[in-house]
Order: structure tokens, then sequence, then C-alpha cells
DNA sequence: ATGAATGCAAAGTCTTTGCATGGCG
DNA sequence: CGCCATGCAAAGACTTTGCATTCAT
């Protein structure tokens, strides 16, 4: 199923994942609960270099910052963001936040969200098209911010 | 304004390239022509390491490739395709090439297009929304191929 | 001939990994 | 106490840059 707009609820993450991290011998660090806070926080897709500015006096490493970052994608805790810069991004996914899109601006990079979808119609086309099952998508808008138009 | 699908014609790029260059006083060489052919002839975004391989036995240098993918896409004759695993890909742009979105196998990362498009109305009222002027868009949908799946 | 583009190698940025240490359960 | 996670530092992958040389015009 394609989870497209899960918006309801704030759900408090860290007991979740604490709980969940508990039934697997895995456990919730003060590192880890750092790197979620900078996340729910976050307005923005933040790459792991940013989290670790923010953090930085908390005295949590870059590599463990990698390391959470991966760890909280794979949980689909959070979701990388794609990005045209090289750089990976993360932010919270569509479980923990509204399903939304970017808009970015081409000349300044400042980056803006966009409430909502509409892009159903396309992904049924393509599972028609390719044989494949869609789980999600990503979409994010080029454009002009006013300072820069 | 949005150049949604022009896929009327086979534009001769080379040509159309090397006269535009000659006015400005730059030239077209070897190199570029090469790489230019690679994604010409390339059915999905490619990075500079895949360009370098595909014509190693040519001699252009891997440097090249770079400039000449960069240079492609500050012309928009190449577009970076955004990606989640952070190396830069580029295919030709939609001068060049029909207007198309991808879907990429989420455990093999095999990769498809899908043409038309869909994304006006989202553009439209992301536009109403961030004051931003629109440009260009990219979406990619995330799957699981029929291997995989 | 002139200077733009290339090749080469070095440097830069971002990310990953190995290993000893530390801390959660 | 046992083992997972962290810090640290080194290595790795990809990309950019400086400079001498080559080559298109």
């Amino acid at each position: 199923m394609i989870i497209i707009c899960n918006n309801k609820h704030m759900v408090p993450i860290a007991s979740d994942l604490r709980l969940a991290f508990a039934q697997e011998g895995k456990r919730w660090t003060g590192a880890r609960e750092t790197v979620l806070s900078v996340l729910e926080k976050s307005a923005l897709p933040i790459s792991a270099k940013d989290i670790f500015k923010q953090v930085h006096s908390s005295g949590v490493n870059l590599a463990s910052i990698y390391r959470t970052t991966e760890m909280l994608a794979e949980r689909g805790i959070a979701i990388q963001v794609e990005s045209r810069d090289g750089v990976r991004r993360f932010e919270l996914s569509d479980r923990y936040r509204p399903h939304h899109h970017h808009v970015v601006c081409r000349d300044c990079g400042e980056t803006r969200d966009v409430s909502g979808c509409g892009v159903k119609g396309i992904e049924a086309r393509a599972a028609r098209s390719t044989g494949f099952k869609i789980v999600g998508h990503q979409l994010s808008l080029t454009g002009l911010c006013p300072r820069c138009y």
C-alpha cells in the first residue's frame, strides 16, 4: 500500500522506538535521541553535517550521525530526500509528518514545503507500463523564489 | 514557461552547439562530442563515471567528463537528475528528449522511464502557496521491479 | 598564433569502516 | 557482565581544481 497522507497524529516517536528497540535487543541511546530530535524540529530536509552543526555541543560524533540517519531510514522513520548536489538529506517520513513535496529555488537553493500530493494518477500509469509495484514517490519542483525572480 | 513535452523533433544537437559555441568564442571539441554522444545514446540517467567507462578507449579524461556534463547542464542541454545515493547523473533535457519521469526499484535500483507527466496541478498550487515561479520539476517513483517483488 | 579545453595529479568534500572504548540493559 | 553503540581516525568514493600542454579556430 502507498501511504499518502498519514498526517493525523503526532506520534511520540522516541518512546515507540525505545520499546521496539528493546524487543530486538537494540538500544535507544542519547545520540539517537539527539539526532531524532533534530529531525523532529527541522522544517526541511537536513544533512548529516548540518545535524552535526546543530548538536555540536552535545559531543555526538559525525560518524554516529551518519549511522543513525541510515538506521532511521532503514526503519522507515526517516527518508532520504533526493538531491541534485550529491549531499544526502533526511526528513521524517510520512508516518510522522504530513506527506508533502519541496520546491527549491534554482538560483539560491531556498527550499519550501508544498503540502498535498496529486501523483496517484501517474503512479497507476507507471505501474501499468513498467510492471513495478509502486511503493512511494518523491517530487521536487524547481522554481525561482520571490527574491531571485 | 514550463516546457512539458517537447518531443517533436530529434534536434542535431552537436551541430547546433558547434554553431552556438563558435559565436561565443568557445570550442566544440572531441571530448565534448564524445560525452554528448553517450548522453544521446543512454536510455537512462548516467553518471560521469559510467560515461567514462563507456568511452574509456577514447582517452577522454574523467575530469573532462565532469567539466562537460556540468557545462551541458548549465546550457540546458542536459539536466542533473536527482538521486538518493549521492551520485550525480545526467540525461538530455526535455528540449532533446520527451519529458518523462523515472521509477527506481527500491531493492535492486533498476530504473525505468515513465512517459508523460501530470504534475501541472501541483505546480500551480505550489506557485500559489509559496510565491515561487515554478520552472520545472522532477518526479521519481519508488517501487519494486517484477524480479524483486 | 592565441587562448580555450584537456590531461594529469593533487586536493577537497562527503561518507563509510575498523577497532578499541564506553554505556545500556 | 555482555554486547551494542560510540568515538576516533583512517580509508573510500566521488568531484573539483591548478597548472602545464594540447588543439580548435
